[in-house]
DNA sequence: CGCTAGTCGTCAT
DNA sequence: CGACTAGCG
């Protein structure tokens, strides 16, 4: 959804242009959007657990484009799913099912066009393929990072602190989060639309004189956004004129009962949690690595200041602290091992790397160690990658592994077969919630999850670096017929983001 | 006529 | 997810 019809709205402020424009400038990348795109490919594969990378090859052309025109991008993945997005998640997930189901039943019939169709509508884009691209950019020196929930609050939290210069993405979301410059619809040549959040009152679509950001915030949640749907027969005009008129939300909402209106039970509570959700949604801190919130909580917390609905408001219990529907609070540990790549989201477990890439034939340079003996289990020595190790996919030699083996994904041949275990303690309360389990599948009761050791500073950045030397332009990626293969190196791409980020500094 | 609510396409050969 | 369009009010 996004911000249903906003983009429309703001043709006259949106400016065509060129990432080269953002030499030298650190751009924020919302990885899904790129997932998404490049598993239409190959949805097939995706779809019954065949390995593929047509998805990564097109992410890394994406990324050699910006790459090419001195752009230094910053990955931004999603990470937990918020509370408030567990209804709609589940109605995707029964529509991809069914999707699978006819996809099948059209390739059983020699339908290949229509199974193809299906496919397309039953992919879904699970965190193991965002592992997969986080590896393939580590060998480019590409910064990544793992929101603890939505990528778009993570990328505004980056704008807003000046660690970005711009943030590319294909959902309209963004200007309710306050980013300050976005570019939409990029295309293969690298142009796109650029939306600057200050221009906003010039915009002569709708009348926005009198605007501040919250006026705007409620407007956007009104015309409908991912958190709560929009009231039959409101779009972006009348949410416009609306607030236009009242103000706020909750004068909107008494006029609309006094006319009659009848709005869903709850809708208040609701609505005031969708605004604090795009004011202070929990975000991931580099420096501190910690949680933290896109902005500040108010000295002495929300019940102090900028309520509208006072019910809102837990009063009571484990939640009056916590405030989970801004995404449950997490140890710093396990956000950034999610933040790293290290943790599936999904699971809180370390990835299974002998899982994911089952069947690739060249994995990335820096997993063939790992990857290869599936025998011994020498991970003591191992580097980084770490509590990976020995997570047994079958029964057949199970390794030693240490600490965490309750591991049995035991089914076929891939990662789109999550493993479910057991949640960490502090996110049961809110992750239970989410019916997790797909095909019966035992749970293999767990040990206590492996914490994500030491060595996980790769992929950071500094808070506030001078975005100030230029970049030499680099001779357009290569052009060979398996270009960009896993493993291979593209001459000229070391970025200085490593570097300066301390990442994987190249020459130590 | 403006506006909202559904349908289609996203890749890349 | 947005773009496009039929069809509502």
């Amino acid at each position: 959804m996004g911000i249903n019809g906003l983009l429309q709205q703001l043709k006259s402020i949106s400016r065509q242009t060129h990432v080269s424009s953002y030499r030298g400038h650190k751009v924020a990348i919302d990885g899904y959007s790129w997932l998404h795109k490049g598993a239409y490919g190959c949805s097939r594969e995706l779809c019954e657990g065949i390995w593929v990378d047509g998805y990564v090859r097109y992410f890394l052309s994406r990324i050699d484009m910006l790459l090419g025109n001195g752009v230094i991008p910053i990955v931004v993945f999603d990470g937990c799913r918020l509370p408030m997005k567990a209804d709609e998640e589940e109605s995707r997930r029964r529509n991809r099912r069914e999707a699978l189901e006819r996809a099948r039943a059209h390739a059983e019939a020699g339908n290949l066009t229509a199974a193809t169709e299906c496919y397309q509508r039953a992919v879904d884009i699970a965190p193991w393929m965002a592992k997969v691209v986080m590896e393939a950019l580590r060998e480019r020196e590409v910064t990544c990072l793992v929101a603890p929930y939505e990528a778009d609050a993570q990328m505004s939290y980056l704008a807003l602190r000046n660690d970005v210069h711009a943030v590319l993405t294909e959902d309209s979301d963004m200007l309710a989060y306050g980013c300050p410059r976005v570019l939409y619809k990029l295309d293969r040549s690298g142009t796109g639309e650029e939306v600057v959040l200050k221009d906003l009152p010039l915009v002569r679509e709708l009348n926005m004189a009198g605007f501040d950001h919250d006026m705007l915030l409620q407007m956007c949640i009104l015309a409908g956004c991912d958190f709560l749907p929009n009231l039959a027969g409101v779009g972006i005009k009348k949410a416009h004129a609306m607030i236009r008129k009242h103000r706020d939300f909750v004068k909107v909402v008494r006029f609309l009962r006094f006319n009659g209106t009848s709005l869903p039970p709850g809708y208040e509570v609701r609505f005031q949690r969708t605004i604090w959700l795009f004011r202070h949604q929990r975000v991931y801190c580099p420096v501190t690595r910690a949680l933290t919130h896109l902005r500040p909580l108010p000295p002495g917390g929300l019940a102090a200041a900028d309520v509208l609905v006072l019910a809102a408001l837990p009063t009571e219990g484990p939640e009056r602290d916590a405030l989970p529907f801004l995404g449950p609070p997490m140890e710093a540990e396990v956000a950034a091992g999610i933040a790293a790549g290290d943790l599936d989201p999904s699971t809180l477990q370390p990835f299974n790397l002998q899982a994911i890439y089952r069947g690739c034939a060249y994995p990335p340079r820096h997993l063939r160690a790992l990857l290869l003996p599936p025998a011994s289990a020498t991970a003591a020595a191992a580097p980084a990658l770490t509590a990976t190790q020995g997570r047994a996919s079958d029964g057949a030699g199970l390794s030693g592994s240490a600490g965490g083996g309750g591991g049995g994904s035991s089914s076929q041949s891939q990662g789109p077969h999550r493993n479910h275990h057991k949640h960490y303690n502090h996110h049961q309360f809110i992750m239970s919630q989410q019916p997790n389990n797909r095909h019966g599948r035992v749970p293999a009761v767990g040990k206590p999850p492996v914490p994500p050791n030491g060595r996980i500073d790769r992929y950071f950045f500094a808070p506030n670096p001078a975005v100030s030397q230029p970049f030499r332009a680099h001779a357009p990626p290569q052009r060979r017929g398996e270009a960009g293969r896993n493993g291979e190196r593209v001459p000229g791409q070391q970025s200085p983001v490593g570097s300066r980020h301390g990442v994987h500094s190249n020459a130590g």
